[in-house]
DNA sequence: GAGGGTTGGTTAATCGTTTAACCTCGTCCG
DNA sequence: CGGACGAGGTTAAACGATTAACCAACCCTC
């Protein structure tokens, strides 16, 4: 009994229909194409030819109902308009196919009350597991369903992230190196963990005598970054290249210098940090690991095991035009004393 | 026989542990939640009540698997990163949420091959249907399962998009009326349907005696904008405000004042158009709007119907800082003559 | 030449929901 | 009082894949 040309009654192949071609039950082709139960290679070889010309994928639903996973993961994002989650979302799903898994994604508009609907939504339509980027410091609610969460190492519950912390740092000895000694730290609000992490890395690795000034946006929106310049901040860090970028195009439009009269740097590695003039410098993070962690820990606790916790990683410098040495000190604005020199 | 307090015997609540509760068969519980069979009000309501106690979610694979629905849709994206279409997949998740479909994303890395996998993927996942935003130029494979384009009107195929002709055409007038007689018309590649759609849009709603420079930046991608600027162009209009962000900011470092020498313009109103110094004008496309449209046609052949052809969207001028009146001409750069100035 | 092992399958149950078809009362009407 | 009817359920079959349990040959060995 050999294959009928006879396309299956309607619609996409099943088991069912291949193996009524084959005069077999739909046991044996799963068996055949699973290569679990015990068939003889000859059949088993025609049935996988015969399934691969006809294209038969197998149906999703069925064998979610039966073994009870999906291959779905969602992702949960606060606001995927701001240009730091997209990359995320992108690094996630190329980790997720690649991993056979598909991603549900779902944005919780920033609002704290969507972000936990989201959740829901998500378990409800099957998914196997959940890749949270939680709003700002909001703590994710434990669910009955395995979770991967990637905000900050300091995070309770964080699975994975970046070191924000040391990017800080490593981003305040770029500067110091350059001969900075007067910065503008410019963070957007205090609730998000990853900002209070990498102002706090920047102001922790400046040594006593440098002066820095921190300014939180949410609290004064309408600084003045020229005037910060020309009272001797020779250097922005800002805490992502959005506000970078403002700091930048603010500085330039008043007829400042970029970067010989100010220095002006980022976090990020925005889509369009390379592209301006003068091109940003920034910490980056590596996106591609942080969502392949984020979806190996995540698979691993579907699959029962306990998550290999990888806490951090490392962010990478990327030293662009914005970031330049410190302009010489003038009579006017004297380089503030670090205790560095003072103590020999 | 009143609902007994214990927990159904293992996992998530079912119709059938519901129905054990209450000693009747799933198919009443089936029909007290849906509304459709016959059952008495008074049970249905306790019913409902309990099921909404346990916090019941119906199996989506037991669903899906039954009426052949999974409630998905598919998103094919060319490339999350580009700030473009993070927009547009936050709208459609929105639109998509509201009807009560699940999105999973796919975005194909811009490479064409990845598209048609794209496109497979989702299928064999189960989804009823998928919306794609092609890939430059890229025609859309038919497959047997219902789709949408997001594209261009010009496009065939196409669903839906916004009418970037018309916006070109608009921001054209926006600048001749500020009184510019000398433009730049900036796009990345010919073959992006919707890049040669707005420059065409710009190009055609110039009359004779205007003079319109365009540049391809994937040709000419060493072209030196503060020269064009210095030789008379008083304009530029890019067809994203990627391209706009990066045309002002060599400009602004080039010593040039923007706006008062030189305006510039883009497209699609990105996420640091507000926010740099000065901000950008530029043409808005209506997200939502699009993305709705995409969504309820979309649905509305999933469902059977054909889809109610809406085309195109209409985009809409945001006038912000980086374009003011044309400076007046000097005696280096004089005026070029316009067509409507010949004939009075 | 009977028992044991191996090979190559088949049968049937199961996952949870939906839905058409059927059944069993009680009621009402002619 | 017999039959029709409606209200309120129940039964059972499907959707398609997986998998444990079973079974029929056949081969080999003693």
């Amino acid at each position: 009994m050999q294959p009928s040309p006879a396309t299956p009654p309607s619609g996409a192949p099943t088991l069912q229909s291949i193996a009524a071609e084959f005069g077999v039950s739909s046991a044996t082709v799963s068996n055949a194409l699973s290569g679990k139960g015990r068939v003889s290679e000859a059949l088993a070889a025609r049935i996988r030819d015969r399934a691969a010309a006809l294209g038969y994928a197998p149906s999703s639903p069925a064998r979610a109902l039966r073994t009870g996973r999906s291959g779905v993961i969602g992702l949960v994002l606060p606001d995927l308009a701001n240009p730091l989650f997209p990359r995320m979302a992108q690094a996630v799903e190329a980790a997720a196919s690649r991993e056979g898994y598909g991603v549900l994604i779902a944005d919780s508009h920033g609002e704290v009350g969507a972000q936990t609907a989201a959740l829901q939504r998500l378990v409800a339509r099957g998914a196997d597991g959940i890749i949270v980027v939680p709003r700002r410091g909001t703590r994710v609610l434990a669910l009955d369903v395995p979770l991967a969460v990637i905000d900050t190492p300091a995070t309770p519950g964080n699975t994975i992230a970046s070191d924000h912390r040391a990017g800080g740092a490593a981003l305040a000895r770029h500067l110091l190196d350059l001969g900075h000694r007067a910065l503008a730290l410019v963070g957007e609000s205090r609730e998000s963990s990853v900002q209070r992490d990498r102002i706090g890395g920047l102001r922790a690795a400046l040594p006593d005598g440098i002066r820095a000034e921190t300014i939180w946006l949410e609290e004064a929106p309408e600084t003045d970054f020229p005037a910060l310049a020309r009272d001797g901040i020779t250097a922005f860090a800002a805490s992502s290249d959005l506000h970078a970028l403002r700091i930048l195009t603010t500085l330039q439009r008043a007829g400042l210098a970029v970067p010989r009269e100010v220095s002006v740097a980022g976090f990020d590695d925005l889509v369009f940090s390379a592209a301006v003039t003068p091109s940003l410098t920034t910490m980056a993070q590596d996106a591609d690991r942080i969502a392949g962690g984020a979806v190996a820990a995540l698979i691993a606790r579907i699959d029962g095991g306990e998550a290999p916790a990888e806490a951090a990683a490392p962010m990478t410098l990327i030293a662009r035009e914005s970031t330049g040495p410190a302009p010489a000190p003038t009579a006017d604005h004297p380089a503030p004393r670090s205790q560095r020199e003072i103590t020999p």
